[in-house]
DNA sequence: CGGCACAAGGTTAGCGCTAACAAGGAAGGC
DNA sequence: GCCTTCCTTGTTAGCGCTAACCTTGTGCCG
């Protein structure tokens, strides 16, 4: 046990303090708190260190401090747009030691449950979870445990006590609309996501329908597709059922740009033109907006500016998670602004 | 500590064992080996975690066991085509109770031994790497720690004891170049990302100049050109410099799919038909290859497959752990193959 | 020059679990 | 009927580190 393959123990705190002639504490406070070392011992402790090449056991440090140094996302998707919010999320929690675990839940609240389960059993410092779709018994775990949580991408306040970092992604959609109508479209569709257990596929759905109402146009249930999931292939065979039903559409609206793209490879392959036959307008920035050809309207939502407010979100709850004012302290809503990016494709 | 932040203390095995009337001992054995558990006596203990709902504390038994049932990927980009290796590795350990965690390098070896020291910090059981760009202290920390490791992607042998699967990218480049020929090709460029530290794309250039040769053709290095970054941008930008030393090439062989979407847009932008006016190939078969327009030839490189089978070769490692018989299994090299997928850009 | 503050390091007692062994009891063989 | 064997549960002793406290030594003040 703590042993390597060939029988030879790991090395221990002990094993460095010995060579640099201290005890174990000091070895410990040389490489949590080094100014409260004297200069003449740390250096002794750092050539033991360098020496040994001793690798500190974080296990055992995590169940004496009672702190890990770690902080789990779960995320829907490992893609666009949700990649670029966990770099910057992760570059914020390493500056200040601490390390970024990932979950995956395919918008499955069960498996965010499973997730959550997971990282609290590993006593994680702090969650942040994408908002909308937890089950009842995910929430009752976060509660009790009661760790620092953050909620990404919600639309509005969430349900239980929590901070979260948002994007107003309704008035956003209704922008679009907006744009679109004053390019001078009039039939505009829409392709977005399912909506079960999908909060942003929600408010991104509101917005297209409260931009056609602010214009009194009607809304036609038969111009609004889902994709059955988050890949290109899905927003082309959503526009291939779209226009089967509603030929003479001239926009269309998309929740992501994923999606979008897919639209466009679509209109394509059935010889439209984008944007004469049709304006194609995506949703996140995600980097193939800016890249393909023609490049996609879309709204930036600020994906990494929410990875960074998040984690510092976490960072200031979890330093005084030791004190009882945690609780005292009040549940913030974050809210990072959007804006419209207009290129070729509208 | 371990306590909530209201002051309440986290639930302990303890806790549950005295409500089912039994020692904290058979609690911890009703949740790892319920067969040693009597039936009547796992009725209770269950009942008891039921009502408590008590959550383990997976770090006091990591240091306790010293196996922290976690294995960690290094990765040197959170994209295609690592997101599906990582999703295949991660289902397989998932379904032996282990998690996986994740780093990125951004192909930087500083960047990719930071990870590992810290990952060999919180005592990992396992770690996969992707092959190529190691530090020297990276591997002395490495064998020093004496954890199960695999390299994936590699393209050939490596340079110290280790389980690797991979596929012969070489091999699957001059294929490539072999297509193009077919097609009657004669001005084939190269686009592909820097060789530094970067053992896939050294391995894709090879194999590239492979196939010139084998045709008699001369290598033109102004007919190759190395992307900055692995984006689409990247391929973009890679072929507007191409087309500038060598406008009168007619095919492309690009060591990513990624960057030869960018190719493709390109060259739309730039008014030339693909594939008539230029055929571009891509590399990983990476979901963009099948959705776009046109969809792009590609080699599928099994990428999970990839992740499975060094899941699988992890466990079997991390299964004999404790035993001294792991030095004495022989580091394996799994091959996994590739295929030539033919589709409209070529 | 005694007393006091503070800096620097050591000592003690766990953190919450599990490995390893011990013990008790039921079942089975002779 | 007694001894062996196995099955089930309990007891003991840590895993490697850190919080909290305690000790020592140094400098500074009145």
């Amino acid at each position: 046990m703590a042993s390597k393959p060939n029988g030879v123990p790991a090395l221990r705190m002990e094993d460095v303090a010995r060579l640099a002639g201290v005890s174990v504490m000091t070895v410990s406070r040389a490489l949590r708190t080094p100014p409260a070392v004297a200069a003449s011992t740390l250096a002794k402790v750092r050539a033991a260190l360098e020496e040994t090449g001793y690798l500190p056991n974080l296990v055992a440090s995590g169940l004496a401090s009672s702190r890990t140094q770690v902080v789990a996302a779960v995320i829907p998707l490992i893609s666009q747009p949700f990649a670029p919010t966990l770099q910057s999320m992760s570059d914020v929690l390493r500056r200040a030691s601490y390390q970024l675990v990932l979950g995956v839940s395919h918008y499955d609240p069960l498996q965010e449950e499973a997730l959550v389960r997971a990282f609290l059993s590993r006593r994680v410092d702090g969650i942040a979870l994408f908002a909308g779709g937890h089950t009842p018994q995910t929430i009752a775990m976060l509660e009790q445990a009661g760790v620092p949580l953050v909620e990404m991408w919600a639309d509005s306040a969430t349900e239980f006590i929590v901070d979260a970092v948002s994007v107003p992604q309704r008035r956003g959609a209704q922008d679009v609309v907006r744009h679109l109508l004053a390019r001078g479209r009039q039939r505009i569709g829409f392709i977005g996501g399912s909506t079960r257990h999908n909060i942003r596929a929600q408010a991104r759905l509101g917005g297209y329908l409260d931009g056609l109402a602010e214009a009194g146009l009607p809304h036609d249930p038969a111009a609004c597709e889902e994709a059955t999931h988050f890949l290109m292939e899905g927003g082309a065979a959503a526009l291939a059922r779209l226009l089967e039903r509603r030929p003479q559409l001239d926009a269309i609206c998309v929740a992501s740009d994923i999606l979008a793209a897919g639209v466009v490879f679509e209109a394509h392959r059935r010889g439209l033109s984008v944007p004469r036959d049709l304006a194609v307008a995506g949703f996140d920035d995600a980097e193939i907006a800016r890249s393909m050809y023609p490049a996609l309207t879309t709204i930036d939502m600020r994906a990494e500016d929410m990875g960074r407010r998040a984690a510092e979100m976490l960072l200031e709850r979890t330093s005084q998670s030791s004190r009882v004012d945690l609780v005292a302290m009040p549940s913030r809503m974050h809210d990072l602004g959007y804006t419209l990016i207009v290129r070729e494709s509208t």
